[in-house]
DNA sequence: ATCGTTGCAAAGCATTTGCATGCCT
DNA sequence: AGGCATGCAAATGCTTTGCAACGAT
């Protein structure tokens, strides 16, 4: 596996993955790569993909690469702490980059709406996923956190809703 | 089936889940009558039963009963209203007893806990739910109204976070 | 008597696992 | 070279479905 091979088109963030993977002393494999790229791919569209779905696109690019694999590999990038996994209400599982505390290690290409931490909710009625700022539940958080000593992970759970375009009204 | 059988002790909370059933023009059957008794008992004790848990229980209760009855049954309640169900983040889904719009309709019996709206956090490292007021999410709630025209869901799915006694801290 | 509901069993689907082989470091 | 990751295929676990029989109204 050579991530560096000339004429393969590399986001700064899937090389940031990669390298955040090396230092894990984790090894960069086909499957391993496959994942990185498409995840990354489908951050920059805004699209949530699960492990399903990842695994149909990484079919596209790698025919080598075996399902069960894929669910391996996200499992340890998880791990790992490269990717992170969000639930969503419908018991879907989608994965993200995850985004390196300090930006300036990699160069360039970071879209602003990837550089914060962010809650997701998530439109029952046409399924789609809507990323908002933490900072909506801030006060929620708050208030669990001093009535409950519960401390509210906005990220790791979408919250289900309805979307404007779904309104009854 | 008749759940007016003398001798089977009925709760408030099933009687009505029967009165609104019937009301709906939907069969009270055996199957039905069971997993009505099954949910509110798990209310009862807060308890959050995922449909293969409440499958066991009707297992105990009504061993004629299929599994796949259950969960044609659970699917046919939640349509009718007289049950909702939760989604959690670990992808399993929980079930309640819808609360009736008027509570003078069925006498005394209910419990504080039960009597209004309420959202569900999780701790992610004991898997235990925890209910919330729905108010704590108000502010949050007006927010995403304002700036997305997102109605925000808090009954309808578990919020992550980790509990005061799996603090870390 | 009618027609919705159930039991049964088999199919379905996503995900996981044991083991020998392969390949990244 | 050495050991982790992979391919393969079978197993798993939860949930769904087709169909005939049953039973609530």
């Amino acid at each position: 596996m050579d991530p560096s091979d000339p004429g393969r088109p590399e986001s700064a963030r899937v090389a940031g993955a990669v390298t955040r993977l090396r230092e894990a002393g984790e090894r960069v494999t086909t499957a391993r790569y496959a994942v990185l790229r498409v995840v990354d791919a489908a951050d920059r569209a805004d699209e949530h993909l699960s492990a399903e779905q990842i695994g149909a696109r990484v079919a596209d690019l790698e025919p080598a690469v075996h399902r069960a694999t894929v669910y391996r590999t996200l499992t340890s990038l998880v791990d790992t702490g490269v990717l992170s996994h969000v639930h969503l209400g419908g018991s879907a599982t989608v994965y993200h980059l995850t985004e390196p505390a300090t930006l300036e290690e990699y160069e360039g290409g970071y879209r602003r709406e990837h550089q914060h931490e962010h809650a997701h909710v998530q439109c029952h009625e046409c399924g789609r996923v809507f990323d908002v700022p933490a900072e909506v539940f801030d006060e929620a958080r708050a208030t669990l956190r001093e009535q409950l000593g519960f401390e509210l992970d906005t990220g790791h759970a979408a919250l289900l809703g309805t979307c404007r375009d779904c309104h009854p009204t």
